[in-house]
RNA sequence: GGAGAAAUACCCAAGCCCGGCUGAAGGGAUCGGUCUUGAAAACCGACAGGGCGUGCGAGCGCCGCGGGGGUUCGAAUCCCUCUUUCUCCGCCA
């Protein structure tokens, strides 16, 4: 299991330094090459002993039944024995280390991305106009409480702080909503997968959320990390083809799903994200793609133009941001952010991102595929929201807030709604 | 939750009791060929992958019979452990 491809940080290295300066992380590999040319002189010495060893151990089988004495043989083979454990325990230790810091190696950024963080971030696209008002707007919470299809009281009372019930419309909203997003991802030929929520460490590495982000999920098995609740439906779609050699003709391999994503999301709240803006746990449809690596920036347009086509139809005034390398995850090379306006705190929140994970989470779960030729290579993987639905709630109550404090649905919902056109 | 059984290559499946000539029989699928006007059938041939090390290279070496560990000069074969699957029982939407 690896992570960023070890030949880059052996050929050129300065340009890997370089490249996760951009994302802000700085690193050193005097010690990475060191331990490589340690594991390499163990690897020769251990495969020379090996190699002696197993043909004295043939020559055995040979004499015992040739029944001649195999005493001078024994005596030979008694001498490599000492060495060679210990040189393995040695080996075992050194590839333990090493693999400790590829796993800690972020992921390396597109070069066409601004350095720096979230401030970094450019807009490049923006749809609508921010929707303006004759009248003092509410915010979601108010907007969601008046209407009792939000019962943040009650949630706390059964559940805890970071939580809330849909209620009655509100449920039925969030639903229409799901299954508005199912119906759309079908149509463009994307295979619907429910997947399960309780996931093993293995898969949290593979996504890359681990070994860095172990405190930011759920973890269940009393104190030992042994299984938590997915943060992200990604989380468990990237690990579908973990450890398998796609045929060629299967790629790329389009899939979605819905879950909850269960994230613990240490830290305070702030006022920006009061109501269902940030909770522990919220509805998510997301699209996942295994892609041959020259096809991979191409189902990245398409993914984004798929999110920004559920947008459009939802008729939400929302921007698009590309992000600079350091507001980028972990395990990815590029995002694209899909930022819907909430009229309330005049701020753009995120409802989806867009990325290219490149051969990252598939060099760490070996995902791979052959080629014509029939050698193997890694796949690309992408994912992308499509759409959180949690989020889009509150941005539909407070773009579509009329002065009387009734709601209106976006058209392409109502079917969805039973026909209902208004919230109020 | 209890009791048993199993995991071998793309698939099926032998080997495991009795460790060494098993880098793993046999069949199917697949690919190439012969035959045929073409196809099928039949026949012939190929078909153990992947990782790692080394070499310009042909190649050579190491590790691979679910994962990890152990015993042994030597393990698919013996021991321990984990995971998964199946069968039966219990519980249950």
């Amino acid at each position: 299991m690896i992570m960023i491809n070890q030949e880059y940080i052996l050929k050129q290295p300065e340009m890997v330094q370089k490249a996760l300066l951009k994302k802000g992380v700085e690193v050193n590999f005097d010690g990475f090459i060191e331990m490589r040319n340690k594991r390499v002189e163990l690897i020769q010495e251990i495969e020379s002993i090996r190699a002696k060893r197993n043909q004295l151990s043939k020559e055995i089988g040979v004499y015992k039944r040739e029944k001649k004495d195999t005493g001078p043989l024994f005596k030979e083979i008694e001498s490599l024995k000492g060495t060679i454990t210990d040189q393995e325990e040695n080996l075992k230790e050194i590839e333990k280390l090493i693999e400790k810091f590829l796993l800690k190696l972020p992921n390396l950024p597109d070069e066409d991305l601004l350095a720096g963080d979230k401030e970094n971030n450019q807009v490049i696209y923006t749809h609508l106009t921010k929707p303006e008002f004759n009248f003092k707007v509410k915010d979601h919470v108010e907007l969601a409480t008046n209407l009792n299809i939000i019962d943040y009281e009650r949630a706390a009372k059964i559940s805890g702080k970071g939580t809330w019930i849909y209620s009655s419309i509100g449920a039925r909203l969030e639903w229409a909503l799901i299954n508005f997003f199912i119906d759309q991802h079908h149509k463009d030929q994307y295979e619907f997968m429910l997947m399960p929520h309780i996931l093993n460490y293995q898969s949290g590495i593979t996504a890359g959320q681990f070994p860095k982000f172990e405190d930011d999920v759920f973890w269940l098995d009393g104190d030992e990390k042994q299984k938590f609740l997915l943060p992200t439906s990604e989380t468990a779609l990237i690990n579908i083809h973990r450890n398998e050699i796609l045929d060629l003709k299967d790629l790329p391999k389009k899939y979605f799903s819905y879950s909850p994503c269960y994230r613990k999301e240490a830290g305070s709240y702030r006022s920006e994200e009061r109501g269902m803006i940030r909770g522990y746990q919220f509805n998510k449809v997301e699209m996942l793609q295994y892609t041959l690596p020259e096809d991979s920036d191409k189902a990245f347009e398409e993914m984004l133009n798929k999110a920004k086509s559920l947008m459009n139809q939802l008729g939400l005034h929302y921007q698009v941001s590309k992000l600079a390398a350091g507001d980028i995850s972990f395990a990815m090379s590029r995002t694209f952010d899909i930022e819907v306006y909430l009229p309330s705190i005049n701020i753009y929140k995120e409802v989806s991102s867009v990325s290219n994970s490149r051969d990252f989470q598939a060099r760490r779960g070996m995902i791979r595929y052959r080629k014509a030729d029939g050698s193997v290579d890694y796949c690309h993987t992408l994912n992308g929201s499509g759409l959180a639905t949690s989020r889009l709630v509150p941005a539909i109550l407070e773009q579509n807030q009329q002065a009387d404090g009734s709601v209106k649905i976006p058209e392409v919902l109502v079917p969805y709604m039973g026909g209902i056109k208004e919230i109020r």
